[in-house]
DNA sequence: CCACTGACGAGTG
DNA sequence: GCACTCGCCAGTG
C-alpha cells in the first residue's frame, strides 16, 4: 500500500527522542514533504486520542507551543508531558530550540 | 469547481 | 518583535 502522507508524518514525529522537541517544518522535511509544515500540522490534528505517536513535541519555528493558544485543553497536556521529559517550558509556552531542539542530519536547519 | 479554513514557514518592511 | 503577504495542500460546504 502507498504510504500516505500522514502515516509518514507520523513515522517522522515517532523519530523524536524523549526529552527532545521538532518543529513541524522539520518534520514535514523529515517526512520527505518539505514545505508542507502546513500539512504536518493538519495530520496532527487529525491524530486519534490514544496513538502513540508523540504530538506533544512538535512545536512551531518559533519554539512556542502551537496549542498554547489555543482554547482546547490540548494545550495544558502538550505542556505537561513536556515538562515530564524534562523539557523546560517557561510561562509564555515556549521552548529553547537551541536546548532542546532534535538534532540529526535529515532534520538539520538550513545552515545560514 | 470555487471559497474558505487551518496544530505552519519564510520573506519583507 | 510585530503586521502583512505569499506559498503549500487536504478537508469541508
Amino acid at each position: 500500500m502507498s504510504a500516505t502522507s500522514y502515516q509518514r508524518i507520523y513515522a517522522a514525529v515517532r523519530r523524536i527522542p524523549r526529552g527532545r522537541v521538532s518543529t513541524y517544518g522539520t518534520i514535514a522535511r523529515v517526512a520527505g514533504l518539505a514545505g508542507q509544515a502546513r500539512q504536518v500540522g493538519y495530520a496532527l490534528s487529525a491524530l486519534p486520542a490514544g496513538s502513540k505517536v508523540p504530538w506533544h513535541r512538535v512545536i512551531n519555528a518559533h519554539g512556542r507551543l502551537s496549542l498554547e493558544r489555543s482554547a482546547s485543553g490540548a494545550g495544558i497536556t502538550q505542556r505537561l508531558r513536556l515538562v515530564g521529559e524534562g523539557v523546560v517550558v517557561d510561562s509564555a509556552g515556549r521552548v529553547s530550540l537551541d536546548k532542546f531542539g532534535w538534532r540529526t542530519r535529515e532534520s538539520q536547519r538550513r545552515a545560514r
